[in-house]
DNA sequence: TAGATTGTTAATCGATTAACAATC
DNA sequence: TAGATTGTTAATCGATTAACAATC
C-alpha cells in the first residue's frame, strides 16, 4: 500500500476495473495495456495508472499488465479474498430476490443465514440458506459474527434494527430500505442502495430537451 | 434554467434533497436555510447554494426556502411531473420484487406493464400491473411507447433486448442485470443498479488493515 | 431597522490529464 | 536494439468552499 488517503473517487472505480478484468480473463485474454482497457471502459490510460499507483506497481514498461495478475491484485485490494460473512435481515421480495439470485461467492462473500419475523418463512431454505426467526439474532451474532447485514426489512424498522444489530458487534451494512441510516460508532460502514435516486437521475436525463 | 452544463456530480445529488425535503415536508417543516439543511446531510451550505443556482433562484435573503416549494421544484427539475411510463422486461425474482415493492408513482412514474417468456407468468397480474408475453413487446410498443424499460432479464439476453427495445423507440434504461449495456443512438440513456459494485466498496471499507 | 440568509464571485482544493524519463 | 508502455511528476481543469454585497 502507497497512499495514506484514497479517493472515494478512486475507491468507487475499483469495482469496475475488477469486473473488466474479470471479463477479459474469461475471454482468455492474458495482457492488456492502460491504454486499450482505458478504451474499453471509456476513461484514459492515465487514470487508470494513477488510480493503480494509490495501491502499487502492477505493470511492467513495454508489456502492460498481466490481466489474471491484476484481476486478482484488485480483488485483493477490495478485500475479495477476505471471505466475508454476510446475512441477510429481512426476506421480503428483495431480500428473498438477493438470496436467489445475487452471487455472493463471486466476489467472496459467504452468505450464512436470512433472518424475518414471518411464520411462514421462518424454518424455511432459499438457495441453500436458512431463514431462522428475528428473535434469534442475538444468540446467532454471539456465535458466528458476521461481518455484513443486508437491511432489507421494512423502511420504519431500518434505523432500529441497525441499531440492535451495531449493539451486537456487527459493522458492515448494506442498506436497500430507501432511509438513511447511520450510527454513531465510527468503524460502522453503510453503503446504500437507493433505488429511487438512481432512477431520478434517469427521469432528469430523458426529461431534458 | 440558468446553466448550460450541468455536471454529473450536480445531478447525483439532486434526488438526494429531492428525498430530505421530501421527508421534511412530510414532517411538516415549512422553511429551512441551506446552512441547516447542509448540516442534516452532512454537506455545505455554500455547495446546496451553488447546486441550486445551476436551476434557478428559489430562495429568499433573509428567510431561507420554503420547504414545500423547493421540493417541487426541485421535482420538476427531476422530471417527476413528467408521469413517465415504464415497463419491466424480465419478471424473474428482482423484477417481481421491483412490482412488488418500489414506488414508481411516487417519483412520478407510472409502470404500464411488464413481459416475461415464462407460461406460468404470462396472464399473471402483479400488484395490479398485467404480465405480458415478451413476443407482444412489438406491438405493445408500437401502441404505447414507454419512455423507460426495467431491464431484469438473464445477463446473457441484456444487449440483445436492449437492442430490440432501442429499435422500437424506447429511449431509457434502468439496467439491472450487471452487464454494461449501450447503445450507439446518442439519446439512448442508460443507468445501471450494480450490486456488486456497491457491495465490493463496502468490502473495500470493512478490509482496510 | 437589524439580523439573517441568499445568489454569486473569488479563492482553494482536489481530481484528471498530459508529459516524459525510466525500463522492460 | 528499438518500440512500447509503465509509474510519476507537472500542468490543467473542474468542483468545492469561503467571502461578501445585495436584500428580504
Amino acid at each position: 500500500m502507497k497512499k495514506q488517503h484514497v479517493s472515494e473517487a478512486v475507491i468507487r472505480r475499483l469495482p469496475r476495473y475488477y469486473r473488466y478484468l474479470d471479463d477479459l480473463h474469461s475471454k482468455g485474454v492474458v495482457r492488456i495495456s492502460s491504454n486499450s482497457l482505458g478504451s474499453r471502459m471509456g476513461i484514459t490510460a492515465s487514470q487508470i495508472r494513477q488510480d493503480l499507483s494509490c495501491f502499487g506497481e502492477f505493470g511492467q514498461q513495454g508489456y502492460g499488465y498481466n490481466v489474471k495478475e491484476l484481476r486478482s491484485e484488485i480483488g485483493r485490494i477490495l478485500g475479495v479474498d477476505n471471505r466475508h460473512s454476510i446475512v441477510v435481515v429481512g426476506v421480503g421480495n428483495l431480500g428473498h430476490a438477493l438470496m436467489q439470485n445475487f452471487h455472493f461467492a463471486d466476489i467472496g462473500f459467504s452468505l450464512d443465514a436470512a433472518f424475518d419475523v414471518s411464520p411462514s418463512l421462518i424454518g424455511t431454505t432459499i438457495n441453500g440458506v436458512k431463514v431462522l426467526d428475528l428473535s434469534e439474532l442475538d444468540e446467532y451474532c454471539s456465535q458466528h459474527l458476521p461481518d455484513v447485514a443486508i437491511l432489507t426489512v421494512p423502511q420504519s424498522a431500518a434505523q432500529a434494527t441497525m441499531d440492535r444489530l451495531v449493539e451486537l458487534g456487527v459493522r458492515g451494512f448494506w442498506n436497500f430500505t430507501n432511509k438513511e441510516v447511520s450510527s454513531e460508532k465510527e468503524d460502522v460502514q453503510v453503503e446504500s442502495v437507493h433505488f429511487a435516486d438512481s432512477l431520478l437521475t434517469l427521469s432528469y436525463r430523458i426529461s431534458k430537451r
